[in-house]
DNA sequence: CGCAACAAGATTGTATACGATTTTGTGCCG
DNA sequence: CGGCACAAAATCGTATACAATCTTGTTGCG
């Protein structure tokens, strides 16, 4: 693997970095994240590297085990449907308190992501568009003022990304650029309650798109279906 | 300061003994965690305490500033009412989930959270109380069967501990066991909207009791008003 | 030929050494 | 006597060395 360099990594960049890669599905679940590997791409020793992977998997992005290495998670069945569980006590609330400090410039912001989300589906960028389409969660959650849910929020996204991955039912693109633009709308009329309730099946829809039965934990490669 | 010793102390039971402590307030906030005086502590080398320090800043239990080392957390008044925010989201709802899911060995369980609390408040015991207080609502989630929320819970509940230690206003004895009792009862019913309703009202309780003015914050010492 | 025991290699776990930064203490100069 | 500059000490930041553990490859026996 080439270096990269140009930049002076520190624990929080790699964690910003890794966790974006593993949110565009550049780094699939189960991908093993050898320490001397990272430490070689970035140019830095194991100390930042092992400081790195343990912020990831206290945000559950990655999975320790003792003396084996660390892996990108892959969620169970049970963990998706808590992670939408969480999400759907957190997001919709906040998506009525961000829909009432909403300002212009906000509006602004959010309708860039969403042609931005556009662009990169049209530029066959699946991984990009899906992390904006994150993006727009945790951004709502910002406008909110509430950085404390945004945390909690941006953890959720980001394992909503590994989540899809491993469940997602249709193949096809991500067509749900639409219920971000009736969430815009909501938005713009300052209306929370509409705002709430399009979020909540917002999500819905979501889960729905999801293949949750318990039927077979599809592994990412033979090797990682023997490392269980 | 003399040795703990007797245990294999890793990372992890590390951060369980500090998280108790800053609970119970036998750590209060501002207190400055020196690596080498932990690892002397525990008998452990810097690494280790290094890990648990990181663990506990990822659940903003700890502060660490560069170059000057960890403290446990000062909460400013805007992240307290952040942290009741998000637990007003989340308990309620778990609470009705949790009393739909309810066991006799559950109920039994809370029970005796309660006598015990009850016991340590007589004990005059006032940490161990509080610790316990915060022990009920992280085993309402857990009893919810939703461990995702569970682990939200219970950091929120550790970085409320804190907010008491410096915004309470009563000096007077925690005297909201009944709030509890209260929603014992409604759990022995299976009763969810009431025990929602009355866990909603809990938390409003709790930051009503709280001096969340903008007006002064109480350094711990003189020394700790001038760090910052 | 198959399987088990053992040895070699690779990877993580922990401790420690060294450098950087901040804090504290001292002394010179105004 | 007060204040600034510089030096000493303490503490954190990072790298590296070594130990522990797991993985992998090999060999010998049944």
């Amino acid at each position: 693997m080439n270096k990269i360099e140009t930049k002076g990594w520190t624990s929080d960049t790699v964690v910003s970095d890794l966790e974006r890669a593993i949110h565009e599905h550049r780094l699939p679940p189960g991908t093993k994240l050898g320490e001397d590997e990272l430490g070689d791409a970035y140019g830095i020793s194991r100390t930042i590297v092992r400081a790195a992977l343990l912020a990831l998997s206290h945000r559950h992005l990655v999975e320790l085990k003792r003396n084996r290495g660390a892996f990108v998670a892959q969620p169970s069945v049970r963990e998706a449907r808590e992670v939408f569980e969480a999400r759907s006590l957190l997001e919709p609330r906040t998506a009525h308190s961000a829909a009432l400090r909403m300002t212009d410039a906000d509006l602004r912001l959010l309708n860039e992501n969403i042609r931005d989300e556009h662009a990169a589906l049209d530029a066959g960028e699946n991984g990009r568009a899906l992390f904006l389409s994150g993006q727009f969660h945790v951004e709502i959650a910002r406008i909110a003022d509430q950085s404390t849910i945004e945390t909690f929020i941006s953890e959720l996204i980001s394992r909503s990304s590994l989540i899809i991955a491993l469940y997602w039912r249709r193949r096809a693109a991500l067509c749900e650029t639409q219920a971000h633009h009736a969430l815009l709308d909501a938005f713009a009329q300052r209306d929370g309650d509409a705002a709430e309730q399009l979020m909540k099946s917002h999500l819905l829809d979501l889960v729905a798109s999801l293949d949750l039965r318990n039927v077979s934990q599809p592994p990412t490669s033979l090797r990682e279906a023997l490392q269980r």
